[in-house]
DNA sequence: ATGAAAGCGCTAACAC
DNA sequence: GTGTTAGCGCTTTCAT
């Protein structure tokens, strides 16, 4: 079967192409007869506009990027749940990029997405990025961007986080209350401001409770599963922390190995805490503390501030900068 | 920052379109100077092909389209990661589209995609789907598709799946070897192919072992968590299953707080054992006996049939069929 | 109310 | 080795 075109519809009919293109985008001007009798052949035959010869001809795709570490993941396929929803409710195709945490990938895809493939962009950086020259680009090409859970301040864009500072103080606290006193904190990267607001949560919570920092309690994990559980291993078996709270949910299911493989038991001898958005989380051995996430409101907020900007031209001023409540549920793992 | 175009650049250097054209794409009539020249000044001022303007004059987007019943779910997820590599490492845009299981979605958004958007198309079915004329029209277009776990053989398409009857067969028997009498099928659907080859290896184990099968522990579930808890809570009480079979990860999940709420004991009460990729099965309270599939793999496998036939303009014939070996783990809630 | 024609940015015949 | 030109399918002025 054949392509349809408008040029064809045209001849079909015996009319111009102008006409069966402006009775299908329903202009006033057009006989309603006429404009009946096009959609209904257009309809018959499933005529489909070519959607390049219309990005070409009027600038905008209709399709947005989002661009993500990873998508094996609970936070991260969560969100797509919610961009996807918004994005398809107004229209717009959902392209996907992985950047598996690498910096150089980030930016190759972005410079990739400079020439008008998409009307706007959603991101959330790897934990390698700590230079955004490349998103500075985008910007100044004018293509909207939207950072979301992983974003940076230092970058002139709206963005949409969770109260990461507040949540992990509060986290902490817990674990300083129910006699933790020397607690380990892990994390993916030094360069995020999502990491180090998580990690000033933590400390602020320390010096409140007159505890002090120990550097060494303090660990950078990496992507690869192997390193982060030797990695891991040896915090425990050299530190022994009484206390570990990771910042990731895939650092918490390494703990959980290791902790298994060297046959402690959580929570006696260390208590595990977590941001996490596992759904059976109630069903681990211990039940898992864990910091939930609302990770679906997440993508549908960035979302939805990306497309009213593309609609209108610009976004909102003064930039949105949204801020959703994380939910600290306590288990067995600390208690 | 205005656009970089062709003509532009032609501007700059004094040379025609046709010229900057081909020195980019290292036409090899073209001079080196003059060649050297272009793509030195192309490069400096970051100068990207409009992607638009090339699919419309070339045909071909370098673009596949995924379409997934959710992705919030570790099977499609890991499967998504394996699409993607292969996307990207063979020049390919990945959109993403789902059909949260719903059949008019579903064929909504393939009918959108008869238009050049794509290239090609990666698919899983709904769980609703039992016509499948959306699919026959796309392959009527040729447009490339590829089939994925959920498949279906009415459908003259290539697809990947796992050795679904075999492995449920083999987690059958392994439930009535450890003494279950009663055991309740859960599934999804009772349209698709992989649902009946469950189903089919479900049945087989029964009769091998004398034991007769009984259409009241046969459940067919949806989309919705609150009617599958208590659907399940419903079958748990009434019928009294010794063991249940859980042909979707989500619902052994729904298993575990039915059977938590009820005070039953996992496997003692009953036993569970359910297809899943969940990364921490094993830490479960008890550890989930998992038939585990390769889904990245199978991602992988389909993405790089589905370029192969792009490039070639055909699927190699006979259409591939392939079957990947799933993996049953045995754990603690069945023995 | 309809048609003719230009042009979006690019590639590829076809000149020279 | 480089330039000229047509045309991909569409929208949108400008005519009529």
């Amino acid at each position: 079967m054949a392509d349809i075109t408008l040029k064809k519809l045209a001849e079909l009919l015996n009319l111009s192409i102008s006409t069966i293109s402006r009775s299908l985008n329903d202009d006033y001007q057009i006989n309603q007869t006429t404009k009946d009798k096009v959609i209904a052949l257009a309809k018959e035959l499933n005529y489909q506009p070519n959607p390049y010869a219309g990005s070409l001809r009027k600038k905008g795709s209709k399709t947005i990027a989002v661009i993500l570490p990873e998508v094996a993941n609970n936070f991260f396929s969560l969100a797509i749940d919610g961009i996807e929803e918004v994005a398809q409710k107004n229209g717009f195709h959902v392209l996907i990029y992985l950047t598996h945490e690498n910096y150089l990938k980030e930016v190759d895809i972005a410079n990739h997405l400079m020439n008008g493939r998409v009307d706007g962009i959603l991101m959330s950086l790897s934990s390698e990025t700590n230079n955004l020259e490349h998103l500075d680009k985008l910007i100044e090409k004018g293509i909207p961007l939207v950072l979301f859970d992983r974003v940076s301040d230092k970058i002139n864009s709206p963005h949409v986080t969770t109260d990461d500072f507040e949540v992990s103080q509060k986290a902490t606290e817990h674990l300083i209350t129910a006699g933790s006193k020397k607690i380990a904190f892990l994390s993916l990267s030094r360069y995020l401001s999502i990491a180090e607001k998580r990690f000033k949560g933590y400390s602020s919570a320390l010096k409140k409770h007159d505890l002090d920092l120990d550097e060494k309690l303090i660990v950078s994990l990496t992507n690869s599963l192997e390193e982060n559980y030797e990695n891991i291993k040896k915090l425990i078996i050299e530190e022994k922390p009484d206390a570990i709270f990771a910042s990731v949910e895939s650092l918490a299911m390494t703990v959980y190995e290791v902790v298994n493989d060297l046959k402690l038991k959580i929570p006696n001898d260390i208590k595990v805490l977590s941001f996490s958005n596992l759904r059976i989380a109630s069903f681990l051995a211990p039940s898992l503390t864990s910091i939930n996430q609302p990770a679906f409101e997440i993508g549908r907020q960035a979302t939805s501030i990306l497309t009213r900007a593309i609609k209108y031209g610009k976004f909102e001023t003064p930039l949105e900068k949204i801020i959703l409540k994380s939910e600290l549920q306590i288990r067995n793992s600390t208690v």
